[in-house]
DNA sequence: TTAATTTAGTGGACTTTGTCCACTAAATTA
DNA sequence: TAATTTAGTGGACAAAGTCCACTAAATTAA
């Protein structure tokens, strides 16, 4: 357990944190903060989604998670409804609307990110692309990590 | 400008935004939020520094900084005092005390990065650093993204 | 060398984001 | 069928962050 190695990797994750916060900065243009776009992102990428499971992705509140979900319902982004199978819970999909304006959100990020790496050579970026996937690989994912209670 | 570079990258921040996301949450257990913590940080490694200072090395709005020193002040953690050479300016550094809790805040961080990477071989995690590293090294620092008004 | 402008920081008032807890209603288990 | 668990809601609040007007010192211009 090399101290050197704990002091590199703390150094990498503030460079990351500074450099997604600054992205993230500048994505709020948007009447939408970076919960709503994510949850927005959770709901596009499995279709159609009970609320619990986007609270198990996200490691998000319940309360919390479900005003935002009653705003973007709101909006008019998603539709809720009832799960035919459990009474209880609720089934929550993009509206066309919402499609809609998740793809606009996706370009203006991918514009975003786009700029970050406009200068780097063709190699640069596969480069980056291999370095990032090899870490994705190495390091665990979400399940990792011990969870917090965020349901109660 | 290749979408598949763009759209890797992105998945990548989803996973580092989850990962330091979790890590955050569980340092949260002392009574200083984390831009406390990494404002003690910026104050730690400059030594005596100015407010403007660490207001530009964090991007974060300076009303708000100028409440968090106070908050720090009070606490013991910092001293504040007007520049010599610039009477409008604070010049703040670690008391004794704010050292001290400053390393501890350190040695607990250390350990939550170190459990993330216990279960790896010493490979690995050379690897991992390796990786890192070369991120770092293709990839912008702060500078280089459009920075916001922070000041007004 | 004073008047006008800029710079550094402060504080009030506010918004946004997130948390805690008690509650309802359906589902599951005893 | 009663007791317990699970899914989500809503109120009340705390924490985090922003906006703006302000003071006082420093710098620039006249």
């Amino acid at each position: 357990m090399s101290k050197a190695v704990i002091q590199e990797i703390r150094a990498f994750n503030r460079f990351y944190t500074d450099l997604i916060g600054l992205l993230n900065k500048h994505l709020l243009n948007s009447a939408y903060s970076l919960s709503e776009v994510r949850i927005m992102y959770e709901i596009h990428t499995a279709g159609a989604v009970q609320a619990s499971q986007i609270m198990g992705a996200m490691d998000i509140d319940k309360s919390y998670l479900s005003r935002i979900l009653k705003k973007l319902e709101r909006d008019e982004v998603i539709v809720r409804k009832a799960s035919e199978q459990d009474g209880r819970a609720v089934v929550v999909s993009l509206t066309e609307q919402g499609e809609e304006l998740f793809q606009e959100l996706t370009r203006l990020t991918e514009e975003q990110v786009g700029g970050l790496i406009a200068h780097l050579s063709e190699q640069e970026q596969e480069d980056l692309v291999g370095h990032m996937h090899a870490i994705r690989k190495i390091l665990p994912g979400r399940s990792a990590v011990q969870t917090s209670k965020n349901n109660q």
